[in-house]
DNA sequence: CCTATTTTCAACTTCTCTGTTGAATAGTTG
DNA sequence: CAACTATTCAACAGAGAAGTTGAAAATAGG
């Protein structure tokens, strides 16, 4: 016998822990919720999760070391990207958890969007149907490389940073339904606080892109601007 | 505004990642994966996992405080158990991640497995009508208080440390399915294994309780043992 | 071939985690 | 109430991880 089972325990239960210890740093969790959105460079990752090539480097390749990442060269650039969508349910299922167990991660959020408006989040079943009446029309607010790789069907890509130059476009009868990456993202907080200002009717859907996709709702991979 | 983006974003990664940083040992792992089979007094567990009493509640209060776990005094013992049903599922993900993507887990199985028997394990759908038929038995193998926790419906007790007094009253003429805790554990290869020696025709289930509940499979509660 | 750019590596510091040991705490039971 | 026992706490040493800095490797394009 090559193994004790004392030993292949522990052989077993260390594989886990890799994977446990690769989604144990707060900074590698937000490299993987923001490939949950689609493939990255380094740099573009390093920008959006504040923090210098280097580490944001190291900490890619500690991911990929877990086989949580994949990569590949393009041109001078290396993408990283997960290694299948099992890998966002991963941090699907922690941040479940982290709904249902950790109190302060409710009072957190509770205590941010206080801080700006209430924005009462609006309701899937409602929200697919107002689209198929006319009744709403619904903004992706990500950056445009994002709602290129992916985004729920039917949605215009209005990215944040570019939303006031698509005010003229919007029409005013129509409720507008704006989402972002996904609960903890305030991209759509502040899009929709936008358009209130502007006076348009606007409310936050609260799922991103991998939620909508993992309960089996229609996504469109890359769609034409009307 | 009470926080910034940034800040709000860091908080809310900081508390996924407690959850992370919980399962980033082996040692919890396997504490979790033994309460994923049904509450444990401390000594117990420590027993079980190899390790120290007081290294076991160490980690067993870190458990806790990722809200992983709750506690319940019974007599002099205290009692753990999982907080939900939910931490069982982040256990079965992260093992169907380290399944698919770390070819390591899969080698360490293959070797130990090997090692002992070639025991193929058998097909669900095919054993729930095996046993319906009447045509196989399923032993539950594991110490009779997971078994009183919790078992496979139709599944007998046959604890491996009593399953030589057991041999008598075995069907010769029915195959004997054996499982225990699930994939990693190997006391329903040891079962299978004795099984065969004695002349039985036996083979091994993968799943266990945590799996088979997972799937929407019946579970007694309590059973009683003919 | 050489340069500019992106990415990775290596060394280092600071901080945190792990498991052990021995003692303290908190319940239960006689 | 006192003795007993399961559990937890506190302090410690060793190991390992996080992020920084500066330099090296790899590639595209002139």
């Amino acid at each position: 016998m090559t193994l004790s089972n004392r030993q292949y325990k522990d052989a077993i239960y260390d594989q886990l822990a890799r994977l446990g210890k690769a989604v144990a740093s707060p900074t590698r969790l937000e490299l993987v919720d923001l490939l949950c959105q689609g493939p990255r460079t380094v740099e573009s990752l390093a920008r959006q999760a504040g923090q210098s090539v280097a580490n944001t480097s190291k900490n890619l390749r500690l991911l990929h070391a877990a086989r949580l990442v994949e990569t590949a060269r393009q041109g001078t650039y290396v993408t990283y990207r997960l290694a299948g969508e099992e890998v966002c349910d991963l941090f699907r299922t922690l941040r479940k958890l982290a709904e249902l167990r950790l109190t302060e991660v409710e009072a957190i959020t509770r205590d941010f969007l206080e801080s700006r408006d209430t924005l009462e989040p609006v309701d899937r079943e409602e929200l697919i149907r107002r689209v198929h009446d006319g009744e709403a029309l619904v903004l992706d607010v990500r950056p445009r490389e994002e709602y290129e790789t992916a985004h729920i069907a039917g949605a215009l890509s209005a990215p944040l940073s570019e939303l006031k130059d698509f005010l003229s476009e919007l029409p005013q009868d129509k409720q507008i339904v704006a989402y972002c990456r996904g609960p903890y993202c305030v991209m759509s907080i502040d899009a929709v606080r936008l358009l209130r200002e502007e006076g348009f009717e606007a409310v936050r859907l609260e799922d991103g892109v991998p939620d909508w996709r993992a309960r089996g709702l229609a996504v469109e991979a890359a769609g034409a601007q009307p």
